[in-house]
DNA sequence: GAGCACTGC
């Protein structure tokens, strides 16, 4: 290990400095060198192992359709306090808001900000005025609910027309005043308290949507589709690939890919883009100088269906012509000339084959989707195919975006096939509406009462809101009692388990309704069939990085227009469709931003970094990146990097970084697994490791069983912190030999666990793959949580007089997570996991650790001044340890 | 005394 003294001066100490320096890229190389060989005489067979099979029923559970019972729903529980308790928070929020921009002005007034500051914070005032006018609005609640029109047809297909404009229309400002007062007064004599039974109750509620546009479809509806679903199912192969969109288009697709080295493809859903192209390509004799024809694509389980397709197209079996690849899994062989896989993966694939050399074409599918991994990718392939001049790149993404890519890729000609859509109506509320889960429900209801047949898919924030949406809805539907056709209310979001998560599948019984509450989920990762009609609230909840702080925040922001359309387009899959805004025209024309911010500019990017250098790519800062990351985003993630030893102080990449670039975990939780060789603690190491991966999802917590739930997790904690807690966890699963009823008798989340163990086997592996050596056997905690702190002694904050955390780094004030073992312990000093910022600063998953150990693993990041403790009591709050800790 | 959108390696 390197280790510079800081206080080298001589020129002796200079050179000894220099030649370890050398050393070390020596060593680093002969490593790098060691890897290839590996890789180069592993020979890929088509064999299903254990955790192949695990990961891959878990992906078809996901996939089938399951014909479980439908349960009884949730019952009806304390709906009014959760509605109170929601209200509160929203005002919580808007206050935090207003409190954030005060505070950052104050802060950083005299600092010069960037663009990219000055626009969050403009970004910030903008949502907080939206928030205040939606309070104002709530002030008036009920005042400007309307009709919806008995007869709202599908209208023709529609201009533009602005709903301040039809305001301007004479007298129209008095008119909906008057009526607004005649509601408020209807209401006040009104029927809440009227009983359940009456009709009334539905219109007395109801919203007044305007229709301002139709997206238009590709379909023409008013002739007979050309091929109907059950013709389709007789048309035997041949015939279906005929019939698909993008058939038409193969020669001259084909002709311009010969021609030029990059292409952009525009096409929308449903053309048959990505298991055609490759096959026109294949056909065409791309692959017969024994190279491969790659496509990726964000999702696995896309991956896995896609190629499972196109083999069966093929006529050949999984895994040998056709394969796919994706993390756990690799299905493919030598004989693989077709290969899809996740962004992720070729990513990772890069480190082994950095030119792609294998590869005659790359396709980059869903492009405009703009995940982390693309946004790299693109960088990466634009680069290669600079000295690849035989390596064709196609970029595929929905409209809108090709021009931009078009442009990033020296102005690359754009190729354009139709898609198969049929058109949305639009239609947007006439005024902003105050509780979106309230005027969610009513509008179900309204279209359940008033429109045709046909599913409706509501798009939500959150697992809360979908509960609370789902009682609401519930409740009422009980009240309307027989007056109305079957209701079926389904939710989904990703932590709900996977049985629940099928039933959506399940086809509507006839004459009944199904209504989806769903998160962001439904928007690209899960299609669900004879969707018509669709809510959309206009929020979602995003994660933002703060590199200022270090820290992440979840909140409830309004979504860009893109996604918008995206949202409406899933009511336009099966059959003309109608998608219900709950906000004004204006509201989508002049508040929302045209396009989600790219995940590459709101993530902590210390793994991409790390994972660039290992690629050679020295100057990060001018790396070609489609859209820049935030320069700060970038400082800080290097910055870590040479904490950690992973780079020298020239910025070059040392052995121990080209060692962490190896694990698909963030640099500090790498560092953490190379160092518990040091501290006899590997195998402990890279338990906790998996588990903190799962991303706090391992404890379950059923609203009717919350106090059960409780009492089963404080079994589990430490005395020492959370880290602990979570290996006792899953050693405890392994002795009950892997099973669920133990899962679910200690209310541990079993897809969590499951998961947990396959990122285990995964980091085993990789520890063998960088040399590091498996070993165990400490009897206590100091070891684990030694190894812990040589990772994330960046992660370290203090007890204050005040009876706060300040972290080290920042003197950032921070609490404990109330869910931690150690909230009631209060340890003068803790390392954390990681920094969110919900309702407050928090730090989950902490361990209690002791300042000297700092000067032992990071003797270069701490002067032994900082950690001197002024006062050595005990804080006074050291009473009583909770729960019976310490059970290992 | 909180309350975790969604992917992916």
């Amino acid at each position: 290990m390197s280790r510079r003294r800081s206080k080298s001066s001589s020129s002796d100490s200079v050179d000894s400095a220099e030649e370890e320096r050398r050393r070390d890229i020596k060593e680093r190389d002969e490593f790098s060198k060691r890897l290839k060989e590996k890789d180069d005489t592993k020979t890929r067979k088509v064999v299903e192992s254990k955790t192949n099979k695990r990961a891959y029923e878990e992906a078809a559970k996901r996939l089938k359709l399951q014909h479980d019972a439908r349960d009884k729903l949730i019952p009806k529980l304390r709906v009014q306090s959760r509605r109170e308790y929601l209200a509160k928070r929203k005002e919580d929020k808007v206050a935090e808001l207003e409190a954030d921009i005060v505070d950052d002005e104050y802060l950083f007034d005299e600092v010069k900000l960037t663009k990219r500051e000055k626009e969050e914070r403009e970004h910030k005032k903008r949502l907080l005025s939206i928030a205040k006018q939606h309070e104002e609005a709530r002030e008036l609640e009920r005042v400007q609910r309307y009709h919806m029109p008995k007869d709202m047809k599908t209208g023709e297909k529609g201009e533009y027309v602005e709903v301040d404009e039809r305001e301007k229309q004479p007298n129209s400002e008095q008119k909906k005043w008057e009526a607004e007062q005649l509601q408020s007064a209807l209401f006040k004599f009104g029927s809440r308290d009227v009983k359940p039974d009456e009709y009334d109750l539905l219109l007395e509620d109801e919203i007044e949507f305007v229709q301002v546009l139709r997206m238009d479809g590709s379909k023409d509806i008013d002739r007979k589709p050309e091929v109907t679903e059950s013709e389709k199912k007789k048309m035997n192969i041949e015939e279906t690939k005929k019939s698909l969109p993008v058939y038409p288009f193969r020669d001259d697709l084909i002709a311009a890919i010969r021609e030029h080295q990059v292409l952009i493809i525009e096409g929308e859903t449903g053309s048959g883009k990505t298991t055609q192209i490759p096959q026109y390509l294949y056909e065409a004799g791309f692959t017969k100088d024994g190279k491969k024809i790659g496509c990726t694509q964000p999702r696995r389980v896309a991956a896995m269906s896609v190629s499972a397709r196109v083999a069966e197209e093929m006529g050949v079996k999984l895994g040998n012509e056709v394969g796919y690849s994706i993390r756990f899994e690799d299905c493919t062989s030598e004989r693989t000339v077709l290969k899809y896989m996740t962004d992720g993966t070729l990513h990772r694939e890069f480190l082994s084959e950095p030119d792609l050399g294998s590869y005659s074409v790359m396709i980059i599918d869903e492009a405009h989707e703009r995940t982390l991994h693309t946004d790299i990718l693109f960088g990466l392939v634009k680069d290669i195919a600079r000295f690849r001049s035989d390596l064709k790149l196609l970029i595929s993404s929905a409209t809108l975006d090709a021009e931009k890519f078009s442009e990033f890729f020296d102005d690359a000609p754009i190729f354009r096939i139709p898609g198969r859509r049929y058109p949305v109506d639009i239609y947007y509320t006439k005024a902003p509406e105050a509780d979106y889960i309230d005027a969610c429900v009513v509008s179900i209801l309204q279209i359940h009462a008033t429109q045709p047949l046909g599913d409706i898919l509501v798009f939500l924030t959150g697992q809360e809101e979908i509960e609370t949406c789902h009682e609401i809805l519930q409740d009422r539907v009980k009240r309307l009692g027989s007056k109305l056709r079957e209701l079926i209310i389904l939710p989904i979001y990703a932590n709900l388990p996977s049985d629940m998560q099928a039933k959506i599948f399940d086809p509507t019984p006839p004459n009944a309704r199904k209504v989806v509450l769903a998160t962001n989920i439904a928007e690209t990762s899960l299609t669900i069939d004879n969707i018509i009609y669709v809510i959309d609230p206009g929020f979602a909840k995003q994660n933002n990085f703060n590199s200022r702080t270090g820290m992440e925040t979840l909140m409830v922001v309004p979504i860009s227009k893109a996604s918008a359309n995206q949202r409406a387009g899933r009511a336009g899959r099966v059959a003309p469709g109608k998608c219900f805004r709950l906000y004004t025209a204006w509201a989508y024309k002049h508040e929302l931003e045209d396009n989600t911010v790219p995940e590459i500019q709101r993530i902590n990017l210390g793994n991409a970094v790390l994972m660039l250098k290992a690629l050679g790519i020295n100057d990060l800062l001018h790396f070609d990146f489609l859209d820049p990351p935030p320069h700060e985003t970038l400082v800080l993630a290097l910055e870590q990097l040479y904490a950690l030893g992973a780079l020298n102080h020239h910025g070059e990449l040392t052995k121990m970084g080209r060692r962490m670039a190896e694990f698909p975990v963030d640099p500090m939780m790498a560092k953490m697994l190379l160092a518990s060789e040091k501290y006899k603690c590997s195998e402990e190491i890279v338990t906790i490791a998996a588990m903190l991966s799962v991303n706090s999802a391992v404890f379950y917590r059923p609203k009717d069983k919350i106090i059960h739930a409780d009492t089963a997790r404080k079994n589990f904690n430490h005395i020492h912190g959370d880290h602990l807690s979570l290996l006792q966890v899953y050693n405890q699963w392994c002795e009950s030999d892997y099973s669920t009823q133990w899962c679910y008798e200690n209310f541990i989340q079993y897809r969590s666990m499951k998961r947990a163990r396959d990122v285990r086997e995964q980091l085993v592996n990789l520890m063998q793959r960088v040399e590091i050596d498996m070993v165990s056997g400490v009897t206590e905690s100091i070891n684990i949580r030694k190894a812990v702190t040589a990772g994330y002694f960046y992660h370290i904050a203090k007890l204050s007089k005040g009876g706060n955390y300040k972290t080290v780094k920042h003197n950032q004030t921070v609490m404990i997570h109330p869910n931690s073992a150690l909230f009631e312990e209060l340890p003068r000093w803790v390392l954390y996991h990681e920094l969110v910022f919900t309702t407050r600063e928090f730090m989950r998953q902490v361990i209690e650790i002791e300042s000297k150990w700092l000067l032992e693993v990071a003797p270069h990041y701490y002067k032994p001044k900082e950690l001197e403790d002024s006062t050595n009591k005990k804080m006074p709050k050291t009473v009583g340890r909770a729960g019976p800790s310490d059970a290992h």
